[in-house]
DNA sequence: ATCTGTAAACAAG
DNA sequence: CTTGTTTACAGAT
């Protein structure tokens, strides 16, 4: 497998030459890259020198300097300090998640990123075990609380792993007011072994090999990818460390078990809701892997009919607003979302709310990435002729994940395996909507909104939500809880809008936080123009 | 002190 | 063997 890279490293190399050098860590993102000017020419024996460092595998336990050392012999003020460039291997992965068109990776894909991406990996990268590095890699995702892990369904996938909003740093990170009871503190630390056991149930699907399209359009080599895991619901999540991860931790908790339970926090009612007054713990993820099998056929089946007849049958499927970006050309992240996204499409439109897979996780992200253009414009219609009220939008967005856990109307089977993976950005759009019209699309966004309006008028005034069960993860247990939709989302409602500004301005202080950004190199670039304008966005105050 | 990179022991799958 | 967690240590700041 890993041969690959063998292959195409011989091509590719990039230099190294990335040297970011001193940078006040003040500096955002300024896209534009910052200056590097003077090129620090050692650069250049860097990139070979590299090599020799790896045959160290071997090393005796004892040296460790000798990389670094290396690395330092250089002069402060500008040089790497780890043979592949300043970067911490926490920064690295960051990006790497970063990059990815879901801001989600397994540690496999990590790995595969580092190798592509940064040069002094790049020969390291097969030899199998080899890597200390890796096992680095391991031990920074499970000490930063920065990085969360993401229960991935898929066949044997390893979890997904994504950078947390808040970004919580070493150990604790302790911000929030909240007041209230806050315990934790130091007590929580109890974890100890709790873990010893989670129900993993993984029947998993492996059928499931049919994905779509997956997303990763960029990569070149693609390992072996290619068709792979983009099934996975995300759920469970795990705050590490003790508190943190809080703001959105929501955990499903099957896991958990740490009894931490007091843990406070709690923030997503309906999360909590799910595991506090179900019993079936320890099913959720169950409930999870069912979905997993459904078809997005069914549900949405039905709604589409309805778009059609409504005004335009085509909508749908191609065309439409699928275009995405017209042009795109570059490489188009493109995401394949927007092939299918049809379904989501449908879904989205005549639900007015609820769900979206990723939700969350969009949340999180602080960024937009490309891919929200197209939700976008369909978003957008929608909203005014919503009307009424847009919380429920908003609502939307930080809940979907919620919603979808919890809710699930009424359809057995119906499952959007795929939906899951793209669409994300959807959701969240709203904050960021804003952003650009996509011009074209106007007309066929009129027409659809229309249809949409339609339907989606219809559906709410219902008041019912059924169709939206195309999703339905149909959490048997749950179901029944869950009558009073509307109510529940009210309920939560003030809680989410209250994350929304609180994450917002995480984010915000994390944008300032966060300096990493240029790319690493390579021919990466995991998105090509995406940044533009939306950086406004979040620049309320 | 804190952060970071490494190595390694270990539990689970 | 891979994935994850945790300890422990050594160097740099």
């Amino acid at each position: 497998m890993a041969e690959a890279g063998g292959a195409a490293a011989a091509g590719l190399d990039i230099d190294p030459d990335f040297e970011p050098q001193s940078r006040p860590r003040s500096c955002t993102w300024p896209l534009p890259r910052p200056e590097l000017p003077a090129a620090p020419a050692e650069a250049g024996g860097a990139a070979g020198g590299a090599e020799e460092g790896a045959g160290g595998a071997a090393a005796g336990p004892g040296r460790a300097e000798g990389a670094r050392a290396g690395g330092a012999a250089a002069r402060k003020g500008g040089s790497r300090r780890n043979a592949w460039g300043n970067q911490s291997y926490a920064e690295l992965i960051s990006q790497a998640i970063e990059s990815a068109p879901e801001k989600r990776l397994t540690l496999a894909q990590i790995y595969e990123w580092m190798v592509r991406s940064v040069p002094y990996f790049k020969d390291k990268g097969d030899s199998n075990s080899s890597a200390g590095w890796k096992n680095s890699i391991r031990h920074n995702l499970s000490l930063h609380s920065k990085f969360i892990k993401v229960h991935n369904e898929a066949t044997g996938k390893s979890s997904w792993w994504m950078l947390n909003p808040e970004g919580g740093k070493s150990g604790k990170a302790p911000r929030r007011r909240a007041a209230s009871m806050d315990n934790s503190s130091k007590l929580a630390k109890v974890r100890g072994k709790a873990s010893k056991k989670k129900a993993s149930l993984q029947s998993t699907s492996e059928a499931t090999a049919d994905s779509p399209g997956s997303q990763f359009p960029k990569w070149p080599g693609s390992p072996s990818s290619r068709s792979n895991e983009d099934s996975d619901v995300w759920n469970t999540f795990r705050p590490r460390t003790s508190s943190n991860a809080s703001t959105i931790s929501a955990r499903l908790s099957p896991i958990l078990t740490e009894q931490d339970d007091l843990h406070d926090e709690e923030l997503l009612p309906s999360l909590v809701y799910s595991s506090a007054s179900s019993n079936v713990p320890p099913t959720v993820t169950e409930e999870l892997e069912l979905i997993d099998g459904l078809n997005l056929m069914s549900p949405s089946s039905s709604v589409l009919s309805t778009q059609q007849s409504a005004s335009s049958g085509p909508i749908q499927r191609d065309s439409s607003f699928s275009l995405r970006s017209p042009n795109a050309a570059g490489q188009t992240t493109t995401f394949g979302n927007s092939l299918f996204n049809p379904v989501d499409i449908s879904l989205q439109s005549s639900v007015s709310h609820f769900s979206g897979p990723q939700t969350l996780e969009a949340l999180l992200t602080p960024s937009s990435p490309p891919p929200r253009d197209v939700m976008m414009t369909q978003v957008d219609p929608v909203l005014p002729q919503t009307g009424s009220r847009m919380s429920s939008r908003t609502l939307l967005l930080l809940g979907g994940q919620a919603a979808q856990s919890k809710m699930s109307p009424g359809n057995p089977r119906g499952k959007p395996t795929e939906q899951q993976a793209e669409p994300v950005g959807a959701n969240v759009l709203p904050s960021t909507l804003p952003i650009v019209a996509s011009p074209q699309n106007t007309a066929s966004m009129a027409s659809l909104k229309a249809s949409v309006s339609a339907t989606t008028a219809q559906s709410v005034q219902l008041g019912t939500p059924p169709l939206l069960s195309s999703a339905s993860p149909a959490p048997l247990g749950l179901n029944q809880d869950r009558l009073p939709t509307d109510l529940d989302i009210d309920m939560y409602m003030e809680n989410l809008e209250c994350d929304m500004d609180y994450i917002i301005n995480s984010d915000l202080m994390d944008g300032e936080g966060l300096d990493f950004n240029f790319e690493p190199i390579l021919s990466t670039p995991s998105y090509p123009s995406t940044s533009q304008a939306s950086n406004h966005t979040w620049v309320p105050s």
